[in-house]
DNA sequence: TGTACATCAGTGAACGCGCGTTCACTGATGTAC
DNA sequence: TGTACATCAGTGAACGCGCGTTCACTGATGTAC
């Protein structure tokens, strides 16, 4: 590494500079630019070289912005999952203090109108896993984003949902895994209220992650056309899952 | 077109002449070259050049057995959907005659056993769509191949379970869908038995739409890392799924 | 059984393409005294 | 306020690479009479 090596990598030291703010803008600038190609063709569509001529700049000036092509990726990967928990929260806070059931429709209606409001980002981070790119560790906390909110929303519970039998597994998993980590009943209970018992987290935690793949499950068939033909709906299928998940988790419903 | 066009899509008019058989056999070792390919570097490591060095054979030599990337592409889709569906129609012959809920958790599990021992084929799939890939329409049909024997099991419900109310209107248009489509209901009926009436057909229908939904979407989320460091184990959340649905759907459980 | 012809598998050279990335550089902008 | 220097954005040429695909061809295999 010689010192002519460009500090791509680097936070600019002050933020407020006009130097460093027109560095952001330009990097943003250059994210918003790949963006347009990622949803025009896909991630093999995102390259430096095509980014850089729609910005009327030659190839190796982004150099300055991104250490190279995973860096960027990377960029947008985060951002993409900012970006869909933002709107989860979002709706989380819209919908406050009204029933859990109507809470838990909101959610998962949300995280839907993210992920088919801009379906490239949504398979950027939830389709297939880039080829070749090796995720940075940070990533593996924001992919968790989304979750909070549905750990909220589920551990209101009035009883220990357990009881049913099905989910007895499931949770008893979920409760070892916080009694282990803290960070993760810290994370929880951001949603839950720190006043929330172990059983209502353990709870929560459960139901969010069975929220999360049906979620998950309906939107990314829907996303992909894999509903193509079929007579039904999406958004009633989705909320069949979302009623039967409330009901099962017994969620207050007035 | 002139005649000395290869006849790659052409199928053999007598398969069982030798000169066929080595035609095929050598379609085959191609496809399973790509699949190699597949599995390391995902489909844009899938390169007609370099299948053809792996096999020893120079580059246009297979344009002689593919129109070109996207008839080998579209093969392997095929091969994939038409793999994924006998692996779960083995599973159900395996259990026939079982109660429905144990039916439901092996086509589960198989579903899950089959993307997990070949990942790569599962996102092909069922990851994202492949850029500038253009699916033929048969592949669409084929896409429904895994779901029968789900609405096979899922119509054995004793009484409609449309009476929870979060169902209904789902299976009201699964109704619909079955009612206007005749192709539907044979293909239905091939699953239930022909004696099925109309209101099992669509409970059938509307069972096996949300179970696909959570299994695929359970098992996407492991096969895409997504439930790194997380305190469960993926077989428990299917279950959880498929034992809740069961006591949906109210399927017989001895 | 032999001969003439058609079919087919496979080759090697070549096409144009776009990619990520490195390098040595120029000129503008900011900073320290 | 002016001057000397450091920092930074951006350029143009060049690198090697692998890709899909076309083309005119050679030689082997099958087929009709």
């Amino acid at each position: 590494m010689t010192s002519r090596t460009p500090k791509a990598t680097a936070p600019p030291r002050t933020p407020s500079s006009p130097r460093d703010r027109y560095r952001e803008q330009t990097r943003a600038e250059i994210k918003q630019t790949a963006l347009a190609q990622l949803a025009e063709g896909g991630v093999e569509a995102v390259a430096l070289t095509r980014i850089a001529k729609a910005m009327g700049l030659s190839g190796p000036a982004l150099y300055r912005y991104f250490a190279g092509r995973d860096e960027l990726l990377s960029a947008l990967i985060r951002d993409a999952y900012d970006d869909a928990a933002a709107a989860v929260e979002t709706a989380r806070q819209s919908c406050a203090g009204r029933p859990a059931a109507v809470q838990l429709t909101a959610l998962a209606d949300a995280f839907r109108a993210w992920a088919l409001a801009q379906p490239h980002r949504y398979l950027l981070i939830a389709g297939s896993p880039v080829a070749g790119y090796q995720a940075p560790p940070d990533t593996v906390d924001r992919a968790r984003g989304a979750l909070g909110p549905f750990v909220g929303v589920l551990a209101t519970s009035p009883r220990p949902a357990a009881e049913s039998g099905a989910d007895a597994p499931l949770i008893a998993e979920m409760s070892a895994w916080a009694a282990a980590t803290p960070a993760v009943r810290e994370w929880a209970a951001r949603y839950t209220g720190a006043e929330a018992s172990p059983e209502a987290v353990a709870t929560g935690l459960a139901g969010a992650l069975l929220a999360w793949a049906q979620v998950h499950g309906t939107v990314s068939l829907e996303v992909t056309g894999q509903f193509t033909g079929m007579g039904h709906d999406p958004a009633a299928l989705l909320h069949a899952q979302t009623e039967a998940l409330a009901e099962r988790f017994r969620l207050a419903r007035e």
